[in-house]
This record gives structure tokens, sequence and C-alpha cells, in this order.
DNA sequence: TGACATCGTGTCAATTTAACACTTAATTCG
DNA sequence: CGAATTAAGTGTTAAATTGACACGATGTCA
């Protein structure tokens, strides 16, 4: 069953950035495309929208079918419209970026011909999804500063060091433990949990779960996460 | 003629929120609708996407078309999805956000049935206008405390007095006139003209004007413009 | 039990921010 | 022509924030 229309119209699609973070580098989701174009090339996951539904819920059924991704944390990114951005047709792409948990994360490796690649190192990509990584990555180093979303990277309870280690690989610096330790225990979001975190043949971390009720009410009377 | 493909697509649209300063308010320019849906509803600038043209330049074409706009500082804004925006059928829409110069805004003005408004008090909108006028204010804000976005909208020499009047409107604050002076004078990145702004019964401000290149350069070495 | 590895902690100097009021230079009006 | 009016322009200080910096504590393992 074909669809008509009076004038031409672009294909529209979604496209996902998925960050995770597995202790040491911040890391990317790909999928190996089955078919041309690009056959074999590692791409970004997506496809197309359908009438039914938003932008956000296509690239939530897209990550899901491509990832087996459910509940992550999704915001959209920006619209790649180039003309010749597909070689076949016009298509325009709607990005998210996404960042999920390494519990998630280690479902998502199951998925056919999807891994995971350390951002600094990704092979060549589909398409023009080298400028929406690049994109999504500045993004994210611009959200991580001004807003608590670095827990969405973590599992549900954290040690400072991974919090810390998170920030580092993220913003390509390296931070004070003192001050990092200060700043972040002073907003007062972070709930230090009885349990120690043990590994290792040294001191075991407290551990401490991050408290999104408070936050959402800071948010509220203009309170601005910064790092 | 027609055009027919394998599975539906939505329309794509672009639209701008076309954002002015007379010295005293901020404001927006608003077309008013000639046919359905919404007829004679006051709605923002925009039109539908060609295959052989990117989003961008969508944007700046409809922008031209509709109000005469040329040459304005243009940014895309986010994309909007909901399925039933426009009640005839399923269109999303890439917004924009533009800052024009008065002296542009003026010209602006001629435009068959386009008018300013002032973000305080905008008559109701068409569509979901009004969802995407309120994310182009909430970035703008924030644009403006990072980056030195300010003088988009000013002519190309003014005062202090006029930037900072600019600032208060847009960030609905109060500001130091002292602490202001003292911390975009310190960026260095304004100079003074030999001319002064002579106007009312009172002292004549000196004039300024922003420099682009100095600034370009500042940026490149991770400076933050920040107020 | 000693070596090892990471955790956890405080001070101080330097910088940045925020609060605050009067003089200057033009115009207008009586 | 001088007095009133209006916005322009200008510094200081106290308070808060930032950034640099080093060592004892607590666990494991050989």
């Amino acid at each position: 069953m074909n669809h008509t229309y009076k004038y031409p119209r672009p294909a529209l699609t979604v496209d996902c950035v998925v960050f995770g973070f597995d202790g040491g580098d911040l890391q990317v989701l790909l999928i190996r495309r089955a078919l041309e174009p690009f056959q074999n090339r590692w791409a970004l996951p997506g496809g197309f929208v359908h009438l039914d539904e938003t932008l956000d819920e296509a690239a939530r059924r897209e990550l899901e079918e491509e990832t087996g991704l459910r509940e992550v944390f999704l915001e959209q990114l920006h619209t790649f419209g180039a003309v010749d951005r597909d070689p076949r047709e016009r298509v325009v792409s709607v990005a998210y970026y996404a960042l999920v948990k390494p519990s998630a994360a280690t479902a998502a490796t199951d998925a056919a011909e999807a891994d995971w690649f350390p951002v600094a190192s990704v092979p060549p990509l589909a398409f023009d999804h080298a400028d929406i990584l690049a994109a999504a990555l500045e993004r994210l180093r611009n959200k991580l500063r001004r807003e608590p979303v670095g827990f969405e990277l973590l599992p549900p309870k954290f040690t400072l060091s991974q919090l810390q280690r998170l920030y580092e690989a993220v913003l390509g610096t390296t931070l004070d433990k003192r001050n990092f330790r200060k700043k972040v225990l002073g907003y007062d979001l972070l709930v230090p949990l009885k349990e120690k975190h043990r590994e290792g043949a040294h001191r075991p971390a407290q551990l401490f779960r991050f408290d999104p009720v408070k936050y959402r009410r800071l948010e509220k009377k203009g309170f601005l996460f910064e790092l």
C-alpha cells in the first residue's frame, strides 16, 4: 500500500547516541549495518518515525528494537538535515542521546551486532553519524557540568571515586579529589548508605545514592548544579 | 504532479521564533494566519522544507518570504513532533530562533500581517506555537548568560546602559550598574568609539561596538563569556 | 606482620562576587 | 543664565568561592 502526497517529502528518522561508562572510558553503543548503503559499517541505532508516535516514542522504540535498552535517560539533541546525508534520498534525522547504567549496558551487548566502543576510538561510521556523535559528546559535557545527570551512567549505589572518574572521563580533565568531594557533598544531594564498597586490597569506600526528589525541589527554586 | 512513497511520511516544516528588542521589552515577531486552520490567529513564521535545501536554508527562506528579514542570527532550537500538533495531518516541525537588530526589525514590520509583540503579552497562538515560544525564551536566557549574543539584538553601536537594559529585559532581573559594567568591560570585547550617544536632557553616553574577531580568538582558547 | 592500594579528610591564600552612593555632563525651563 | 532634571560614569570593601596542596586510615594479600 503506497502513500501519495502533493509535494515531495523527506523521510524522517531518529538516531540515538547511547553513552555508557565502564569505570574507565566513556563508551558509545554502535550497531553494525546489515544492509546497503554502508553495509557492515558501524552506525548509530535508529530508524523511521511512524505516524502514530511522537519523536521521543520513536527514539525509544528504535532503541529497544535494536539494542534491547528500555527506560533510559533520553533527550533530544539536534536535527540533522544536510541534503545529501543519505546517498539514497533525502532523509532528515532527529538525533537523541541516551545515558544508560552499567546494569542495562551489559544487556545491550547481547543484542545482535551491537557493541560498545570507547568514544576516543570509534570505528568509521555510516552517514553523518560521526557529526552526530561529536554533537552529542559536546552536549553531554555541557549537561554534565550543569545538571546532575552523571548518576544516569552509574549504578544506583556508587562511590565518590567512581563519580569522580566519570567526570574526568567525560570532561577529559583531572580533578582534585578533596575539592571534588567537598563540592559534590556540599549540594547535599547524595545520601550515604550503610554499605561499603569493598574491592581490591585496600580500604573500602562509602557507597552513596543520588536523591532525585531533593534535587527536583532545589531545581524549582532556581538552583544550579555546577561542577 | 504527485509523489508516492512505500510508507507514510510526516510533513516537515520549520518555524522561527524571531526575537527583537526595542530598548524596553523583548519582542517576538508573529504572523497573522490567512488560512485555516487557526485562520486569523497569530503564529510563528514558518513553512515546508523543500527537498533541495537544508533545514537552516529552509528557515532562512521562510523567514525572508514571510517577514523580509535576511542575514539574522539563526540557530536551531528543538524539533516538535507531537502526533496531533496539526489538526490536519502529521506535521513535524524543526523550530529555530532568530535574533534581529533594531534596523532590520523595523523593516520586518512592513511585511503584510506581521507584527511585533512583547513576549510578556503575546496573543493566543496557533498550533503548539506557545510551547515553541516558551522553549525559545528559555534557550535565549541560557544563551545570553553564557555567550555574547546580546549584541545581535542591539544596533552596531550601543551604550552600556542599552546592553544592561537588554540583559535585564531578557533575564527578568535587575542588575547592579557598576558590577555590570566592570564585568562586561573586563572581557575586553567592547571597543569604545569616538562618538557619544546623545539623547534626552542628560549626560551623553559612550558608544561601543562588539569585537567578534577578538571573541572568536578567545573562544577557541576555551574562554567562556558568563554573566 | 609488613607491604600495598585506595579511601577520606582540612587549611589557607587568592580570586571572585555582591553590596553600596555620589559626582559629572548634558538639556530644559523659568 | 542659573537652577532643576536626568541618565552617565566611577571604587571600595566585606563575604563567599575557588584552587592548591599532603598525609593518616583501613582494608587485603602474600
